[in-house]
DNA sequence: ATTTTTTTCTCGACAGTCGAGAAATTTAGT
DNA sequence: ACTAAATTTCTCGACTGTCGAGAAAAAAAT
């Protein structure tokens, strides 16, 4: 259904825009904003001003002028204008951190993840209970916190903070909404991992190809299978999903997974499944928990030096991730794969499973195989990710409900 | 990339929002439109006296007034302001459609398609001919023609209407832009025939569900196997997509596809394959290029009377329908299912085989089975997205190019 | 001191939407 | 037959938004 356009949703679009490209370049004189929005510099000098008396942003300490000609005024944001906790969920701990507007850090810290059981009720109240701690050390206003950007493995409701399946918790459902709210205003979202990967991947790859940019997934290797999608949208920004790719069917009746089912991806590529199999336990064993790397690391020192059962079980992982990667690209266009996590070090043992995987669909056939790199570094990736999709639900936040609303205050105050 | 916005794309959205109000309820007064889009009585007077003049809507004669007070005047599309031809591609015709822009039909035929796999050259010839045969006996003028929409099975790219596979063609790619560009200067866009059925399905729910409607699936099962994606959009509309689903791998080194590849959906669910499963041909068999369906019926009624194998040969291709439908279900949101085609004559026997097919993902079995019907008539359903779709792209470009030309040469006319 | 160059800011023109109320036109009531 | 009520369409002025042009500002070069 379309819906009806005014003009000021002309101008709240341009004022995101104004602060996209803030964000995205740091701080930019008028002309330089005008340059890179299209807008006219008059239009600059309207949006500016408004955004400056809503203390949005501000003018930069003059700095010596280089070159001649009036200097040039550059505009930032404002970086107290307010917070953002990211909060990081991770099989064995929860990382809180503190970022100001303009995406500095400002304090961080990490929490074992105690591997008890006892379920989602403790772990709420942990989550608490760090946010409070971040906050304390940092002597900030609650009020100025804006948003809370959550992250975890598993799969998340799409348009509630609720983490619907998780390898932690499995089915028991988490609302980080409610959870929190009695207590913080802030907005609160939660992605999928591997979905910040991709976002953050993506938005890289925008910056080098720009117009170019047509999609990119991201497969994050671990103890379990993630997938995030990117894709660039019609018109507005970026398409982004995460999609259930670790629990795909990989085949009927196959291994035993963790959530319990028969056949996941995971129960042949997660880590838990490359130790089953490469032990020649039964395909039916109910998996470890937890896998210690080190011993994922043996087993793929064994098959390098050419070992046949452990360098098959590896191969077969591949496989389950070539053959559910082919069937990704049934469903979606062709585009680059960008593998990250820690599976990545088992790469060279993976890959030929993979590529022979993907190789046996008719898709990949027909239009060749996707490009498919490895990319390290996925912590930074999943952070990067964070701060892009959290600064720039803030900036449309601000938009909508904070320019008014601060502007009339502003007023209020200037004329009492 | 986030874009700019002004004051003119603002009416560019809503004259086209205006068109495509029209477009769904007929013709409708001044304050019906008015309520319809939510603008104000005001702007639907700028709006329409703007349209007016360019011609595309008139203003309907005098009815009988119903009621008190001033009598309304009714507003509709003008049915010649311009024409659109639909081409539905099927395995054994091609049919043409003349339809005006109020989405009339004025004429209709079929050409056979000899069975000869003289390639597409011919073919592409063929098509050529069929649409100057359908405007010679209209008597309409070649301008007139805004749009040929062009249909068919296969897979098809995205942003240019280029038919990349077909059961038909094969690897054979037609450019149809490019084949009837010389001759004809009107839009030519390609669709995927299940992506019309679902788009069509798609624009139906909504008119019952309203803002309640997510996403829907179409399957059509035939002598191959589609699948159109339909969902809605952030703001501007639907968003559609129509995969590759009958090629995706059902199971890696499986049954022989028409395709050339082993393991495809299609080599287990499409008639052939159900066939050849029937009559326990090896699966490494090539199989038949085309399949009477009075063939089925009869190993249909066999599997009916309670015999083991064509019962088998059903059952397995509803595991691998149900089987794929997870592995989309795992990588989209949650939506119902509706099947159509020819094959929905079978499907009491191929409803066992999908539910557990289904069942056998993660996905359904933490979300639950989605919802399935089946859903005849599929012809009409074709025809029906065809027209939803060329005529709002018609609207589009009417809007974006034609508003200024023609009102420009109508003041010419004016002042000349 | 003047000119040049560069950047920012301001003004008037133009496009779009909206609310209110005038104008139009029919039905109901007396 | 005439008037009042009802309903729809149309018009006007206010408001908001963008843009181009040019004025104003401010530093470097001459």
């Amino acid at each position: 259904m379309l819906t009806k356009s005014s003009t000021e949703l002309v101008r709240q679009r341009n004022s995101v825009l104004v602060l996209s490209v803030l964000r995205r370049h740091g701080a930019l004189a008028h002309t330089e904003i005008s340059d890179f929005t299209g807008l006219s510099s008059a239009t600059i000098s309207a949006i500016t001003t408004e955004l400056e008396k809503a203390q949005i942003i501000e003018k930069s300490e003059q700095q010596p002028a280089s070159g001649r000609g009036r200097p040039r005024v550059l505009l930032r944001q404002r970086r107290d204008c307010g917070y953002l906790i990211v909060v990081i969920i991770s099989s064995d701990a929860v990382q809180y951190s503190l970022v100001d507007y303009a995406g500095k850090l400002i304090d961080r810290f990490s929490e074992e993840r105690s591997h008890d059981p006892s379920g989602a009720v403790r772990f709420v109240a942990g989550v608490r209970a760090g946010l409070s701690r971040i906050l304390d050390r940092s002597k900030i206003s609650q009020e100025k916190v804006l948003l809370i950007s959550i992250s975890s493995k598993g799969l998340v409701n799409s348009t509630e903070p609720v983490l619907v399946w998780s390898p932690i918790f499995g089915s028991e459902q988490i609302d980080f909404e409610s959870a929190l709210r009695p207590e913080w205003q802030a907005k609160v979202i939660l992605d999928n991992e591997t979905l910040l990967v991709a976002a953050a991947l993506g938005a890289r790859e925008e910056i080098v190809k720009g117009a170019d940019f047509r999609a990119l997934a991201a497969l994050s290797l671990g103890h379990s299978v993630g997938l995030g999608i990117v894709r660039r949208g019609n018109q507005t920004g970026q398409e982004i999903s995460a999609p259930n790719f670790g629990h795909m069917l990989h085949m009927a009746n196959g291994g035993l997974c963790r959530c319990g089912t028969r056949g996941c991806i995971e129960a042949y590529a997660g880590f838990y499944a490359i130790l089953r199999s490469a032990f020649e336990v039964p395909l039916d064993t109910i998996p470890a928990k937890f896998v210690p790397v080190a011993e994922l690391d043996k087993i793929a020192a064994k098959a390098r030096q050419g070992h046949r059962v452990p360098a098959f079980a590896f191969r077969q992982a591949g496989l389950a991730l070539g053959n559910g990667l082919s069937r990704m690209l049934s469903l979606t266009e062709r585009m680059p794969i960008a593998i990250t996590g820690p599976g990545t070090r088992y790469y060279d043992l993976l890959r030929q499973g993979i590529e022979e995987g993907l190789g046996q669909s008719h898709i990949v056939r027909m239009e060749g195989m996707p490009e498919i790199r490895v990319v390290a570094d996925e912590q930074i990736l999943v952070f990067e990710g964070h701060l892009n999709r959290a600064l720039s639900v803030i900036d449309e936040d601000i938009v909508l409900s904070g320019v008014q609303g601060i502007q009339a205050s502003a007023t209020i105050q200037e004329s009492g």
